[in-house]
DNA sequence: TCTCAATTTAAACGATTGTTTTAAACAGCT
DNA sequence: AGCTGTTTAAAACAATCGTTTAAATTGAGA
């Protein structure tokens, strides 16, 4: 009688508590974990049916209680994976304190092809948008290990950029600036859709134009930080 | 036998097809307006269920099948009265050719306000930021009425600040910047709670000193005009 | 007061959800 | 081969969804 393994979390290679798996686990879990991840980010997670997610991957239904407890555990086993595989595939350029305005730049391009990359992973982008609307139990530590690090990156690289002392809260809003534009162009992006004509946005609408911009503008905005500190009447002279 | 009445959009206003409705009629049909909106902010349109929203509303759940035809009548229903409150409430501010700083200043004073008020109308703005993110068939509709005027505005605001000629797309793009840093304090308020200590975020995150702060990047790009059309090298000039 | 259409009610319908159960098929070992 | 524990398969489970049905209730005109 085969107990159930039940394991969500702890041992997330094995699905009985200790022991080494079989082959053909290993492949049908594999195979359900690749299956699941566009689902739960076409579907988002209550959207998604584990029936689909084992249509998509070939498997019977009651495999993904066997292999990761219930649905909740293989979300907890997908977002897991997913955070392994960006690190990997988009690493965080290197900073570099002689020229922060290429750190900018480099830095603002990673965000913009992590945030509207629509090749074939696009779902990984897709899911963690839904995280942040629609956040599970494990939202508190995507933040902490994905947008934490970029973040304080993004805060020092400002700091450097702005050649006058700042209080840390403007630095922070400037840091909040450059990613609220990034990240626009993927929340906004069925918007955008509908306002610009579709000429016209597969010509300028590219990551090399967009982030260009983005980062002239946040530029413009480091070289006039007196405007920040007091009230913006009309334009500074 | 009193046949289902069934009108979803035409008559907004009567239950039955082309007969004014009795009082106790209208009673129960705004009790479940009144109620469904805040469901639907909460749950999304899939995740929301009838049954909540009659509960909330106090009225049979047979209600609303009779009062909108299907959850998908009561839906558009519910989107209709909202932006109807919404254009009356919000006012866009009137377009000042004589100073364009203080007509920017005041868009995006308005954005926010639309945005990140958390007052007890919060609901309104959740449910079109689940729109934007899952369309329902009325997606582009609400973009043409509720979002294009107020983005013409910004972006004719924005040509009048940059003193020298820009093509459109590059104010199209000024335009997203700003948009997109007041989005981002609702798109990403759930991660910014992580982020900023709860002290800090109290003291300078108001719609006062966001709005302040934005005006200010932009007003500091359109006075940087010559970075925005060549690539951002280092430090301008 | 009686009549009748409009409206509300309680109950049930069929479909679909996540999960569990029971038995069959499999791999590894002696 | 034969046993043992692991993995898959088909089916059924209880719960919940949107929707429908049929009867009860209501209010206004005769």
């Amino acid at each position: 009688m085969a107990d159930s393994p039940n394991n969500s979390l702890q041992s997330p290679l094995s699905p009985h508590s200790g022991v080494r798996p079989n082959e053909r686990s290993n492949d049908t879990r594999s195979r359900i974990l690749g299956a699941a991840g566009p689902v739960f980010a076409a579907r988002g997670y209550d959207g998604a049916t584990v029936r689909e997610i084992c249509s998509a991957a070939g498997v019977n239904i009651a495999s993904v209680g066997y292999h990761f407890g219930d649905k909740l555990g293989l979300y907890r086993q997908v977002i897991h994976d997913l955070r392994m595989a960006r690190a990997k595939r988009f690493p965080a350029p290197n900073t570099d304190l002689e020229k922060p305005e290429e750190t900018l730049q480099a830095l603002v391009n990673t965000l913009l092809a992590r945030i509207v990359t629509v090749e074939d992973s696009a779902w990984e982008t897709e899911l963690l948008m839904r995280e942040m609307q629609n956040p599970t139990p494990i939202f508190e530590s995507i933040v902490e290990d994905v947008f934490r690090p970029l973040f304080d990156q993004l805060t020092e690289t400002l700091r450097l950029l702005v050649h006058s002392e700042l209080p840390d809260h403007t630095l922070q809003h400037l840091a909040f600036s450059t990613v609220g534009q990034c990240l626009y162009y993927r929340v906004g992006a069925k918007a955008i859709q509908v306002l610009i004509p579709d000429q016209q946005r597969q010509m300028h609408y590219d990551i090399e134009s967009l982030s260009q911009h983005i980062t002239a503008v946040m530029l413009a905005a480091c070289n006039n930080v007196s405007m920040l500190q007091q009230r913006p009447e009309t334009s500074g002279s």
